[in-house]
DNA sequence: ATGGCACAAATTGTTCAACAACAACACCCG
DNA sequence: CGGGTGTTGTTGTTGAACAATTTGTGCCAT
């Protein structure tokens, strides 16, 4: 279990990660340090991490809000993905602990499917791509890859069809597992690469369809 | 010209990279915000984002230092180099503008070798894998590589020799830009990931004759 | 109406002083 | 000499205040 980590930061992050402010929305110095009950400075300090995390966005002089990622932003994020996503599983072991949390992450995926949970599928597909990226032992890219799923996240939280979202990719999930197990690292790594492209192409083909219409 | 930024973490990060505070040196807020002709929350604000940019520890009650790498970060860091910066070259255009920028820093790492002026000649090694990295348009990746770029010159700070650091890899850098053009992405990529092991080697090396004797 | 222009209101940026919370250090006692 | 104890210095947080900036409003002239 992680344990919790109550930090104001923190707090805010996970409230953030989990909707609770929409995209966009502007978030208040003086409202929202009273909403906390915290002073303005305190609140200022978490922003600026926040900001550094790219969760929020900071203009000068004129605030923070929370953010919201673009076609740009959805494009880059999994240009990055697939840069960094494959790498790690084609150089990945077997026998690495990660593999059982993407064993964990496929098989909570499964349930979820079965109980047609969306929010609890989408977290079990993030963290069965997070485990991926544990497999290359990199603190700063399995930091990369944090900011980036919350990220991600935020651009899903726009789209209110999470179902066509993440339901195609509990199968594939479990595939590219047993691809990586049966065939190694490089065959899997293959697999995933279009896999990406696919799930870029659901994400992308859902965001327009809301700006366009 | 990249635009001089002055905000106070900008100010804050540039003094630290140039080695104004060596590595490991505690931050006092009381005295420093004094120095710099700040109120102390607003260099705490500062502290926050360069802490998150891994130029700074933070340590709960006990305050800021300037990060001081270990040769576990450096292993680290290269590993995240191999991810991103072979990729980037093998998949990027000789006609992408940053290929003019690889070329202008191969040149003025030149310049500086012949001045044997190594500070200068770090800086200009640097700006070529900048240059590689941007070559994959991802602002995401590039801000990683900004980080962790930052984090390897605090590491070489702490080590005195700063020739045998820089110098042999001007050559090199000349060779893998010629390699890039003459004989393409894929073939260039290969070079680069025999040129990190090496560069890796040698900060290593460096390194632990630093801390062993 | 419309396009600026000055003014007013609201928000962020920054400072200061104070105190609580915590860590490191020196000291004393057994 | 080891272990508690208090002292000291630092960080964590707050509240209030003011400066700087943006935003909204109403007015005026065209």
């Amino acid at each position: 279990m992680p344990e919790v980590d109550d930090t104001l930061t923190n707090v805010l992050r996970r409230r953030i990660i989990d909707g609770e402010f929409a995209p966009g929305t502007r978030l208040s110095e003086i409202s929202l340090a009273e909403k906390l009950g915290v002073s303005r400075n305190t609140l200022r300090e978490a922003f600026r991490v926040l900001s550094e995390q790219g969760l929020v966005e900071h203009v000068p002089n004129r605030g923070v809000s929370v953010a919201s990622p673009t076609v740009a932003d959805v494009v880059d994020i999994y240009r990055a993905r697939r840069y960094v996503e494959p790498a790690a599983l084609a150089a990945g072991s077997p026998l690495h602990p990660a593999v059982t949390a993407m064993r964990e992450a496929v098989e909570h995926g499964e349930t979820s499917l079965e109980a047609r949970d969306w929010r609890t599928l989408g977290t079990a597909n993030m963290a069965f791509h997070d485990a991926i990226v544990a497999l290359a032992d990199s603190p700063r890219l399995e930091r990369l890859f944090r900011d980036i799923a919350a990220e991600l996240r935020l651009a899903f939280l726009e789209i209110d069809n999470p179902e066509a979202l993440h339901a195609p990719f509990v199968t594939r999930n479990r595939a590219l597992l047993e691809t990586f197990l049966e065939q190694g690292g490089p065959a899997a790594a293959a697999e995933l690469q279009d896999y990406l492209v696919l799930s870029e192409r659901t994400v992308l083909g859902a965001f327009t369809r809301l700006r366009h219409g």
